[in-house]
DNA sequence: GAATACATGTAAAATGTTACATGATTTT
DNA sequence: AAAATCATGTAACATTTTACATGTATTC
């Protein structure tokens, strides 16, 4: 359903295929929204039955043909009504980590600290490449785009992942200490 | 197929049923993993055919009768196993509210502004409950098992709720001040 | 008298993932 | 010569949610 929404959201700047669509969501949208392109494809064609989009194929040589989609009116109604819709329940999440850890009393402290440290790794990678090549794509869209407004909004949901990568690695930290503290 | 371990962490405590088991988690790791009654249900169908529980039938009277999962040795291996193997990636997150304020620059700034209030309330007050009754139920348990390692673990994914809702309060700050600022 | 807790489950629908299939062009 | 990019899509499978169905005992 939401990812509806989000495909909508994106053709509202600009037709465009489910290729490039999956390219978007991958450089803007990814820190909290993600879907793999065979998702898109499905969905699209919902989309299409629906009547909040409408297709044309663009026929190219040595390429495979495209299949561009263009928001219709319903669809923009749709998305103005779900953009205006409050979120009025916290969103269940889901973290695999920290799943195992809830369980790890019986593995070895090495076997754990060793996992700790690689999470550790990864998440201050991804604070880094928010703060750097995630910034940077969000500028260039907003520059192309020309709505400060959208600049905003784009960059506040950017400063979102950074602050929670951060925070993941400062709780690492102190997790980590924690069991090395133990006997 | 990770609810599967989930519910292998729990019965390897102590066997019950699977309406248990609900209650377990939704005052555990309702935080980091959750699941609804009929998931439950079915997943456990799936995990004694597979032999990694059995189960038994306690006739009642007065009430409806109660099946009584038990984890077997295969289940026990499967958990330890699933425990040790580090995870090497990070997670992909979804949440609904970044999604929508992303593509939220035709949002009127009032109506925008009441959604984050909002949310700031229901993120703020479930900070409280992590600080507060999370943490008492997560001491109580602890007290009973009498583990101290197993103490130290959940006490860490407790606190990492704790940091997850603080820090998005403080994003939620920062992100209705933005716009207040703007025209 | 109504609502909640206890306790189980099935069926259907929605959502999401993995694997398969095709084939030219461009980069390493 | 191999791998990645461009571009689409289907089929099968796995996961998750929603709705339905049942019925007693206890609490408000």
């Amino acid at each position: 359903m939401s990812l509806e929404f989000a495909l909508l959201g994106f053709l509202n700047y600009q037709s465009m295929t489910g290729y490039e669509l999956k390219q978007f969501m991958d450089v803007s949208t990814s820190n909290f929204w993600h879907a793999k392109q065979s998702q898109i494809y499905t969905t699209l064609k919902k989309m299409e039955e629906k009547g909040f989009v409408t297709s044309e194929v663009e026929v190219q040589d040595g390429r495979p043909d495209r299949r561009i989609y263009t928001i219709m009116p319903a669809g923009q109604n749709a998305l103005q009504a779900w953009l205006e819709q409050a979120v009025t329940d916290l969103q269940p999440k889901k973290e695999l980590l920290l799943l195992k850890l809830f369980f790890s009393s019986s593995v070895d402290k090495q076997t754990l600290l060793a996992q700790l440290h690689l999470q550790r790794g990864l998440h201050q990678q991804q604070a880094a490449l928010y703060k750097t090549e995630t910034k940077a794509i969000i500028e260039q869209f907003a520059a192309i785009v020309g709505n400060s407004q959208d600049a905003l909004l784009w960059d506040a949901t950017r400063h979102y992942g950074e602050l929670f990568e951060e925070m993941t690695v400062r709780w690492l930290d102190e997790t980590i200490a924690l069991i090395e503290q133990t006997e």
